[in-house]
DNA sequence: GTCTATAGTCGGATAGAC
DNA sequence: GTCTATCCGACTATAGAC
């Protein structure tokens, strides 16, 4: 956790791994001893981000992964999809992700091996759910550029509050985006979600 | 040119003064000279993308600025408001601003001095400019929360595709964001907004 | 203004005692 | 496994020649 929280703050190379052991309580050689090096603490942060996206994200994603193959109406595919936004709002939202959040952008701006298994764990399977519903309301290829653009759109909508935070912060004239404030980023999110399904529903063959 | 790209890959503390002098031909000695030290560097980066983004978000802004009183329809309302998300997309997604971008981010997880100056000159611009076609068309105060936060995800949905650019690449099968790609998210992003303001529209009084 | 040389600090890794 | 002591490299800033 508190390589997390120095690598997810500083990035790699100004996160100094003295810091990081006085932070965890821990000894300085401890960490070649038991990650390898710096950059073993960095891979072992990122196989732990992604096991815990996947923890908290698994029960919404099985449920639709299980359910996809019961061929479903409209109202229930788009029930799905605002689950699943949601779902990965609330994750990303919570104030213990914060730093799950600043070491993932990073990545996202300058991607290492850290990124590979970010991405090949919890964020594909969610994409993949995501355009398959996606794909299933416009009656189109979930695979086509269209459906994956917009899914990154939907997906990029719960992003944009935590890298654009400080902006959100300043704008809203909030100090932090907690419980009540949620409440509000959700309305929005629920009414983008519906309002641009419905456009994708209203183009289907 | 050098610094930005160097404190946008690698952070402050990361960057070198070495390295980015190197890479401007430049001397070490040059920078406490002339910048005040490795701090006024980067201020002064903050600076230069600050007055990059206003000189290209400019005419745009300007444009809607100038038009606002002049009572407009909802359909030169709707157009504003695209011009304004697909200015930003265009400004934002050129190779050349892949560096302030990645600035950008980086303040805004972890805003310091820089960020008030980013903020304070284009950014709250952008957003009071887009607050004020969002409330016009939703018919209501543009100082509401759900106002601003439903500009928020308009200028989110293009800040996504920064902010979540390694994804975006290794789900689109894409290996960069060029013109090419550039008019297939336009399409979207319009889409969306279409959407959204149509839905923004159906909820006015 | 521009450069070289250097001072002073801090970084990660490791040797070796326990 | 855990700790202290230490090595060696890289960093920013500055002194001082030109």
């Amino acid at each position: 956790m508190a390589a997390t929280e120095a690598f997810g703050r500083l990035g790699f190379e100004a996160a100094s791994t003295r810091a990081i052991a006085e932070a965890a309580g821990a000894n300085l050689a401890a960490i070649p001893y038991h990650f390898g090096g710096k950059e073993g603490l960095y891979l072992a942060v990122a196989d732990a981000i992604a096991a815990g996206m996947l923890e908290r994200m698994g029960p919404v994603l099985g449920a639709i992964e299980a359910g996809f193959n019961a061929a479903q109406d409209r109202a229930t595919t788009l029930a799905m999809v605002q689950t699943l936004v949601e779902g990965l709002a609330f994750t990303m939202m919570r104030p213990e992700t914060a730093a799950w959040a600043r070491f993932i952008l990073r990545e996202q701006a300058e991607p290492t091996e850290a990124f590979t298994r970010l991405y090949e764990g919890p964020m594909k399977r969610m994409l993949t759910a995501l355009c398959g519903l996606l794909g299933r309301f416009a009656g189109r290829d979930p695979a086509k550029s269209e459906i994956k653009l917009t899914a990154m759109t939907l997906l990029g909508q719960v992003i944009a509050f935590r890298a654009a935070h400080a902006a959100v912060l300043a704008t809203m004239g909030w100090t932090e985006i907690g419980p009540g404030e949620m409440q509000e980023v959700r309305a929005v999110l629920q009414a983008n979600v519906a309002a641009i399904a419905q456009a994708l529903e209203r183009k289907a063959p």
